[in-house]
This record gives structure tokens, sequence and C-alpha cells, in this order.
DNA sequence: AACCAGGACACAA
DNA sequence: TTGTGTCATGGT
């Protein structure tokens, strides 16, 4: 193809990204090139909670980077502060080589699942870091996704490192890192609202300090036995372990059964029937196949979508 | 103004 | 095994 002409009239990061060839000159912009990727949805859809909207874009924190994220129509185009040579952690966060068409095949081919695959369209999982993924989600337990992202943001701003934002940007930071909340006390941790979660975040992270709790090897393990490791920790039962199983340490058949997917299984797969719970989590278990966290993260925005829908006629 | 939120846990029956 | 109260906080 022009690759040449390309090369010599648009000598950008993004070329050189994608095809990753050559010495790419360092940057503070690239692009992925993508399709049926909803970056609003998968960004705002409660898996990751650092997220604002900014005018047509995003703006968040990735591996203690500030990013901002704009949908093109051909590509998600990305921006920094500091000059990258290697966008591999944006890439990998986004999961931009996912084949998603490749993922909707494998679901069950059921009535439930067609609607919310129709009404989530590009809807994304992400890929996050595990400490900051575990943590987020000890905070989570009975809390609205808004009240999530208020607390986070809160902890953040209280102990994470100060990053560098583009003029006329909002102060942004570093998610704080395990050893520095684990030499935090609990009564400043509930500085932050976090209420009876400080002293579980608090456990974690000097869990995670130590290196007494080892993500990488807890990735290394069987789905049971990982998950069954994550559940040591107080604070953190089935839910809360399978989610960072599945948005952090790549177990795909992962399935967090939150209130929102548990009313989305009754409702959508055994209306009007008094269904035992255990035969529910055994259903939740088995029938969504080799992507089975994928699924449940349809169920999940789908069930929440549709409430907004109903109440704005 | 009640009700509920991407729960976990101890304890009862 | 399944049901209930408790925990802390604030959005809707």
């Amino acid at each position: 193809m022009s690759l040449a002409v390309a090369v010599s009239l648009t000598p950008s990061q993004s070329l050189s990204a994608a095809t990753g060839a050559g010495v790419p000159a360092p940057s503070c912009e690239t692009a992925f090139p993508v399709r049926d990727y909803d970056l609003g949805a998968t960004l705002d859809s409660g898996q990751a909670f650092r997220w604002q909207p900014r005018g047509d874009g995003w703006a968040g924190v990735v591996s203690g980077r500030w990013v901002k994220l704009r949908r093109r129509a051909d590509d998600i185009f990305a921006a920094t502060v500091e000059p990258q040579t290697d966008w591999q952690w944006l890439a990998d966060y986004l999961q931009v080589h996912a084949n998603l068409d490749g993922i909707l095949a494998t679901f069950p081919d059921d009535a439930p699942m067609r609607d919310a695959v129709s009404a989530c369209r590009g809807l994304r999982l992400l890929r996050q870091d595990p400490w900051e993924c575990l943590a987020s989600f000890i905070l989570s337990s009975t809390k609205q996704i808004v009240q999530i992202r208020q607390i986070v943001a809160s902890l953040c701003a209280r102990h994470g490192t100060p990053l560098t934002v583009p003029p006329g940007e909002a102060p942004a930071h570093a998610f704080p890192s395990a050893k520095r909340l684990a030499a935090a006390s609990e009564e400043d941790l509930r500085t932050c609202k976090m209420g009876f979660r400080a002293p579980y975040l608090l456990a974690a992270a000097r869990a995670v300090a130590q290196g007494e709790l080892d993500f990488e090897r807890i990735a290394s393990l069987s789905l049971h036995d990982a998950r069954a490791e994550l559940m040591e920790l107080p604070g953190v039962g089935g839910k809360i372990a399978d989610c960072v199983l599945l948005f952090a340490l790549g177990f795909q058949t992962a399935f967090p059964v939150d209130v929102w997917v548990n009313k989305a299984l009754k409702e959508l797969y055994f209306p009007r029937r008094r269904i035992a719970p255990r035969r529910l989590r055994h259903f939740a278990n088995t029938h969504f196949g080799p992507n089975a966290g994928y699924a449940q993260q349809y169920l999940f925005h789908y069930m929440r979508t549709r409430r907004l829908k109903n109440l704005s006629p």
C-alpha cells in the first residue's frame, strides 16, 4: 500500500504503533483503529471508576499516566502529557485487539442475550490493574456506581501521587499503591467516606504490600483456586473476587453476580418462577460459555440502561 | 422521605 | 443450605 507516503505525510505515532515496525518517534498522541467499540459505555459501565466526561471525550488515569480518550470514526484517539514511545499499556487496558465478533458468537443463542447484545452494541471489557481493581471493588459493596467513583476519587486525591496534567485540566493523581495505603490508618481511610469498608481495604493493602497476596501467582491458578485465595481476604466474597478475576486477571469465565445481574437472571431466564439460589448459581456458571464474564457485562449494562430508558419516556 | 446501592459476614433455623 | 440483621454513606 502507500505506506511510505503515509509515513512521510504523517510521521505520527499511530502508524508505527499499528504496524509495530520501525523505531516510533515519541509522541503525546496516538490512535487505535477499532470497530464496534462503544467507548462511553465501556468506560462508564461500572468496571472502572476513574473516567470523567471531558467535552467530546473522557479523561482518566491509566498506569499512572493522565490520558484523554476520544472516539473518532475509525479509531480511538488518545492523548497523554508525556511523550510515549510504547503505547502497549493503553492498548492492553482498552483491549483494542479483542475480537468482539468472535466473543459475541460464543454467547448462548437465546432471547435475553440477543436483546442484551443488540441493546449494548460495542460494549467491551477492559483489562485493569489488579491492585486498583481489587481495592476499587472492595469499596464497591452496597454502593451505587456514582458513590464508588466519589470514594475512589477522594482516596486518590488524598493518597495518590500527583500527576502532571495539561494546562486547564483538573488536578489528577495516580491510584495509591498498596504500600502507601498499608501505611495509612483506618481512621484516615474513613475520611474518604468508605465506612465499614476501611478495615477491609487496609487488610488488602497490607497483604499485597507484604507480598502475601501475589496477583501474578493467582493469575496462574485455576479459576476455583484463584477465587478461593482472593476470598481469604476479609471483605472479599465471591462477587468481588469474580470482578477482580474478570476485569484484571483475565479469567474469561468469571461471572460476578451483583443485584443487577441477579435480577437479570431471574427476570429474563426464570420469569414468575421461584428458583433456588443454589440452582440459579449453577445456571449462571454453566449457561454462558467460554466468555461468560463478557456475557455478564452485557446483562449488567442492559438491565441498568433499560431502567434509565423507562424513567424518561 | 423512604428506599436502595456491582456485598460480606455472623448467626439463626 | 437458605433467610435475617448489621455495617456506613448518600444518591435517587
